[in-house]
DNA sequence: TTTCAACCTGGAGCGCGCTCCAGGTCAAGC
DNA sequence: GCTTGACCTGGAGCGCGCTCCAGGTTGAAA
């Protein structure tokens, strides 16, 4: 149960210092506690909070999301069931995510075979052929 | 080789009528054909670039650099190696978003299983106790 | 011939998620 | 006691990638 300064937690979360701050100003963080002179200090749970939200920021879900979620933690333990819920959700949504990242993925390695296939340097040999599909300059 | 309207090379690449038309305005598409009267019309060519750039902002790339290899490609065969480069340049980094991707799905379906295990509804055991690591209102 | 949806242009505006700044305070080490 | 760097606040600014708008034109169908 240490307590950690305001750039250990920023190192830990992957967060920058504006970052800690900006979340804790929109109500993202809450009840991070003080030093009688005003800095912060992070608690583990803090810590464990950023980590939760470092995952959810870079699974793709916008900032207004991980605040209802806060919210429900902070209303209490009749939440969990709605809290679930927003998880499985957001879940769902990084499995199409990363379902589209796959394609496009096979898609962009395509495309490097195709200039892997093209005859290299100054070859006078075929240009305008092996193209893709057209005639023209393709992509 | 036929030719499509802008409501159509929208809906087959997934790109806004207003996206097509700010693309071409930054230079990312070049040479857009029109009609006598002023409308664009896309060629299957035309839509290739699209589903490309379709790919590469799936996978994250800026504009910026997708204007990059556009102009690349513009200047020539012979940029071709420059343009392979950048694709492959691209390609690890979407390696990296991937394998990011799915360590935080890990994390995040591991929260996911926490509320699985949770004691449900109202029933009056163990509040407080089983939860993750410390002793505080955890994520 | 008239209608009307689809299109055009230039430019302003927006939502998101930070990031930066000025001007000040705090506290550990010398 | 002084220095110095980490920290504080409120608020402005920014980069990106569109998105929307006003006001006008086009062209296919009825």
């Amino acid at each position: 149960m240490r307590g950690y300064s305001p750039s250990e937690a920023a190192t830990r979360s992957g967060f920058s210092l504006d970052t800690l701050r900006y979340y804790e100003k929109i109500g993202l963080l809450s009840d991070i506690g003080r030093t009688s002179g005003g800095r912060r200090v992070f608690t583990d749970d803090d810590l464990s909070w950023l980590l939760l939200f470092r995952c959810l920021r870079d699974t793709g879900m916008p900032i207004a999301e991980m605040c209802r979620y806060a919210e429900l933690a902070r209303d209490g333990e009749h939440t969990a069931g709605q809290r679930q819920a927003l998880l499985e959700r957001h879940a769902e949504r990084v499995e199409e995510q990363m379902r589209l990242l796959e394609r496009q993925y096979a898609h962009l390695r395509e495309k490097i075979r195709f200039y892997e296939r093209l005859p290299v340097g100054p070859s006078p040999a075929s240009e305008s052929a092996d193209r893709e599909s057209s005639t023209s300059s393709a992509p």
